[in-house]
DNA sequence: AAGTTGACTTTCG
DNA sequence: TCGAAAGCCAACT
């Protein structure tokens, strides 16, 4: 099991914690936040820490959300009012209107 | 110390 | 526009 290093864990989760509702970030531009470019570590972090933390709000650059995830995190979407766009496979997040940049 | 893995990103064909 | 390949970073074995 790739257990996170705890004072990296807990950077990625404190930036995730401070995503308003309504708004996403990309896996990216946690990493980004964090000064590094791991984008694949904060994935990590996320498939660790599980339940605690609004993972859904956390998505990949293409708009979609984490591989395996794509209906829960529908469900938080539609529950607070994410910005989606429906798509001929599913539906996949606006990252023009729902990034959010801290 | 070196190699493998992963809830990724970006570029090239 | 879509799919495949390479690139990057952090952590585990």
């Amino acid at each position: 099991m790739r257990q996170p290093a705890a004072d990296f864990a807990e950077a990625v989760l404190d930036v995730v914690a401070a995503i308003p509702p309504g708004k996403v970030m990309t896996y990216g531009d946690v990493a980004a936040v964090l000064g590094t470019r791991a984008a694949r570590a904060v994935g990590n972090v996320m498939a660790w820490s599980g339940g605690d933390v609004p993972w859904w709000r956390v998505i990949r650059a293409s708009g979609l959300p984490a591989a395996g995830h794509e209906e829960r995190a529908l469900a938080r979407f539609e529950e607070e009012g994410t910005p989606l766009v429906a798509t001929p496979d599913g539906y996949k997040v606006d990252l023009r209107l729902a990034r959010h940049i801290p």
